[in-house]
DNA sequence: ACTATATCCTGTATGC
DNA sequence: TGCATACAGGATATAG
């Protein structure tokens, strides 16, 4: 559930806390995060060991912590992944799996995640960008976006449009909730076939995804429970906001038809049947 | 090139 | 009370 506005809060805590400071030490308590660590768990340790942090990137979902030396620990989390600074005598976060600790004896950055979809490793001359994110598109707040170049690429697949916009490697940072929502604003069944949308409507919708993760970091992202929050624990208010994600059988907030539930590739879709019609076969 | 499925995980909720 | 099952689902690998 991190997407874009919940990871985006995250850097924005990350660049704070850690931004110029020496990794002095990590202590690995669940190595299964570290399994996309080329060396394993211990190489991940001694190698960022010593290291000084620079920044703290975003591409997307991903999260880059450029090295003074060229290289990046790199951070996705997944499901239930978090980032906590904490002072070294404070307790430890319920499934924490990672921590560093900094050469200036100050807070720690403390990895905790449930779930453990998320991971972290050290790539090598990762620090302007990780060779493997080099798959990962641009997302709606990236400067460098071509925006009518995206609006092709979408247009030239034949694929539901949900499953294009969910696709990172056409445009990164949109999860279930914020496809949902932008889907919803934009009056448009998931299953519509991208290619059948004019560029005017595809650019509505990416105008309503963009709109939707803004409100949402305004908001400090969206959460439910406690599996989403930034670096000192505290919440998003997003998640009252939301007008078509979770709200099964509730009134649609433009025309009180009850949205409906619908299993969409081993997850939920959530729509109101009535502003989002299925599309006909023949076309839109 | 696209689509579907399995995999990784565990806490919470529900059914029996 | 306890056991089984479903569900939350992002990224990736693999099969078709």
């Amino acid at each position: 559930m991190p997407e874009l506005p919940e990871v985006e809060v995250v850097r924005r805590g990350l660049e704070t806390a850690v931004s110029h400071r020496t990794i002095a030490a990590v202590r690995v308590l669940d190595p299964r995060v570290l399994r996309r660590h080329v060396g394993g768990p211990d190489d991940f340790a001694t190698t960022a060991a010593g290291r000084t942090v620079q920044a703290v990137r975003r591409r997307g979902k991903y999260l880059w912590l450029p090295l003074a030396d060229g290289d990046a620990v790199v951070a996705h989390l997944g499901m239930s992944g978090q980032f906590r600074v904490d002072d070294p005598g404070q307790p430890l976060p319920a499934h924490c799996r990672v921590v560093l600790r900094f050469a200036d004896d100050g807070p720690e950055l403390r990895y905790a995640d449930q779930r453990m979809f998320g991971s972290l490793w050290v790539a090598a001359d990762g620090a302007a960008g990780p060779a493997e994110l080099a798959h990962i598109a641009a997302d709606l707040f990236d400067p460098e976006l071509d925006r009518a170049t995206l609006v092709r690429s979408i247009r030239s697949r034949r694929s539901g449009i949900k499953r294009v916009l969910l696709n990172q490697e056409v445009v990164s940072g949109i999860g279930n909730i914020y496809a949902d929502e932008a889907l919803w604003t934009a009056k448009i069944h998931y299953d519509t076939p991208a290619n059948r949308l004019s560029a005017p409507r595809v650019n509505l919708l990416l105008d309503a995804a963009t709109a939707v993760m803004s409100a949402a970091l305004a908001e400090g992202g969206t959460s439910f429970d406690a599996l989403y929050v930034n670096v000192n624990g505290s919440s998003g208010y997003f998640g009252r906001s939301l007008a078509a994600y979770g709200r099964a059988d509730l009134p649609c907030l433009r025309c009180g038809t009850p949205i409906v539930r619908e299993a969409f590739t081993n997850r939920s879709s959530y729509r109101c049947p009535r502003c989002q019609p299925r599309p006909r076969v023949a076309g839109e």
